[in-house]
DNA sequence: TCTTACGTTTACGTTAACGTAAATAATTAA
DNA sequence: TTAATTATTTACGTTAACGTAAACGTAAGA
């Protein structure tokens, strides 16, 4: 009698959906903006390990702050056929210019914030003077 | 006769936009979602020094990639009659959230980089063995 | 057999942050 | 006076990334 094996390699839609906490809905979406081509049994699809790859390149783009056209990039870059050198620069660079946005983003942070805390030693100062009178 | 004053204190809609780069359209959206109330000349717009600086904040929200509900707050913080020192420390928290949040993107984009170099010199080894044969 | 669970497609709804256009008024320059 | 510039309000359009609902098919279990 057969096993179960240990390390599925197809997935429904709804196994990857509680997987990564998205809704079928959003598997659709994407394949349907052609991020993801699952085969089909009948009208129902299949998910494979590559596909399964592809779903996580997608949602990493997304906690990088990467729209789904952007992400669209990195996801062929991972699919053999198609990858080649000169998209590997493409991304490169623009991964380089998202790391710089990152950066410029937290300077501007960090000087708000140094310059909330002037405020917030201004405040407390006004706070003890009239807790004073 | 007067002289044209060194450093203006009240600007056109116009002007404003001239100034940061960007529409009276988008000013007048900010107004109407009450993160700017200027003055009236009738039925023009008038903005003074202090609604320069709401504007300044605003755009500085959004290169730190925030939405304009999120600036809000900022905004307020600005404002000396509403401005308290819980609210403060609630800004403060949500920068420090956000700065965690550039930080891990930051993370991941480093991953991915380094990931994505080792895919380049696979891909040249591979050109190289290829042009080889 | 009936219900429950899961799958499908089609299609309209939603939020944010404006863009764009139309119709109109007031000011200014030639 | 006429044309150009700048202003207004109103209102519909746009993009992204799904949410939500309807209407339907299919397979499993009590």
């Amino acid at each position: 009698m057969k096993e179960k094996p240990l390390m599925r390699s197809e997935y429904s839609i709804s196994e990857l959906a509680r997987e990564f906490g998205i809704t079928p809905r959003a598997i659709r979406f994407y394949e349907e903006k052609g991020l993801l081509t699952p085969q089909r049994n009948g009208s129902s699809r299949i998910f494979n390990a590559a596909d399964r790859v592809r779903l996580v390149l997608i949602l990493r783009g997304k906690r990088i702050g990467f729209s789904l056209e952007e992400s669209r990039d990195i996801i062929d870059m991972y699919k053999p056929e198609t990858a080649n050198t000169h998209q590997l620069e493409n991304l490169l660079n623009k991964l380089h210019g998202k790391r710089l946005l990152l950066e410029r983003q937290k300077k501007e942070i960090n000087m708000m914030i140094s310059d909330l805390k002037k405020t917030e030693n201004t405040c407390r100062k006004a706070l003890k003077t009239s807790e004073n009178k």
